[in-house]
DNA sequence: CTCGTCGGATACGCGAATGTATCGGATACA
DNA sequence: TGTATCCGATACATTCGCGTATCCGACGAG
């Protein structure tokens, strides 16, 4: 549950004068209020939150809160960027698993696998959506983000083409990364409806192979 | 702008206790507090706005809030409700445009139409499948709409199956609509954060295509 | 061990939003 | 036109959450 934040801030904090002694204490307490928001954010939505109860769930009192964080806001993006960050890593790692050749269905196994985890995660992840819909900065960040694991994603289906070829319909690997985005964000809207998780899975298997391989493969995954 | 909502309450409200006699102007306040909170919510999001809010842009005092709406829960899910209907109206109609024969691509063009037309509907829509999410009763009402569609759809293709063969790979004209509906939520989600809502039209219909036919067309729409 | 600094707790004042109770004008119907 | 009813406005009390200022214990350096 606790993701590991007991590495310095990573740059580019928005947050406090930059003290000159980073204490141990005050990483411990900051993760803490992260991990108790994730949970807290999860079960109520982002804008059903107080600050109070996001620290009443980590055991501090707001004191805590505005020693670390300015603002609510402030604190829903750190942890955005925190959590973002380990999942693209892990999407990234189950994408370089093979050898140079690429497996196409292991390998969307395995993305379906890391990507449809956590539902919790994926709440927070679309009010976090919503939250971007609204404030252009933010955007920006987000589709920062998406457009990185795109990279990924095409760079790992453009080196595999001679095995698998690409339906012509995409302009190529970058558009059937595009594709492979929109899939997973039109198997998760329905997911965070029905919360069936291993359908999703499923669901998302098919229409991956669908979109990826240019005849079509009678291999319904479950 | 105003949806028109100037006939009696649909059967089901949860609201007050059926008053004998319907005024109209009560109908006439309940339609504008719609409006203009339909207005607030996609500036603002639903998470962020205030009963007063509500009122003030639709020129009432709270007063006539609490006189038609137990809750601002109870007006979005009215509000909901009412826009939701209208636009599977209208995608129904596009549908139904064509003979007993679909002509795929220009069905596709008209519902991507009607669909990815409104950037204010999609937010709001947004933050009403963000609150079904954590709401079990709410998320039975969004997946029956959703189903429904879904069967329109299903429907619809499966009547045009002698012309454009579906891919084998979905068990039917009933996968083939699940998937149509997948790409439209994901689609929706890039929209939403880039907001370029011409190319979001070009992709959904390049999407569509190669989902819905066999082999590639090579029809790159822009 | 001691001291200086840091971090979180506590207490306070404030503003915003809520829900209710009551009032006066509008509306429907005879 | 008169009147009973309905609807929305106004006023009020209350609660909730926020941000700040101050204090005390913890931590780290020497």
């Amino acid at each position: 549950m606790a993701v590991d934040a007991t590495h310095p801030a990573s740059a580019g904090e928005a947050a406090a004068a930059t003290p000159g002694r980073v204490t141990k204490r005050r990483v411990r307490t900051r993760a803490k209020l992260l991990d108790a928001a994730f949970d807290v954010f999860a079960a109520k939505g982002f804008g059903r939150v107080s600050i109070e109860e996001v620290c009443e769930a980590a055991g501090y009192s707001r004191g805590a809160f505005y020693s670390n964080f300015a603002t609510l806001d402030e604190l829903f993006f750190a942890l955005y960027r925190q959590r973002a960050d380990v999942i693209a890593e892990q999407v990234a790692g189950a994408l370089a698993l093979d050898g140079p050749d690429l497996d196409v269905p292991a390998a969307v196994d395995r993305v379906t696998e890391v990507l449809l985890l956590d539902l919790d995660w994926l709440l927070v992840k679309t009010d976090f959506l919503v939250h971007a819909a609204r404030d252009p900065e933010i955007a920006r960040t987000l589709l920062e983000h998406r457009s990185r694991l795109r990279g990924a994603i095409a760079e790992r289906l453009g080196r595999a083409q001679g095995h698998t070829a690409l339906p012509a319909v995409f302009g190529g690997a970058d558009g059937a990364a595009h594709a492979v985005i929109a899939a997973y964000d039109g198997v998760t809207t329905q997911l965070l409806l029905d919360k069936d998780v291993e359908r999703a899975r499923a669901w998302l298997g098919q229409l991956l192979t669908a979109l990826l391989t240019e005849g079509a493969r009678t291999d319904t995954g479950h």
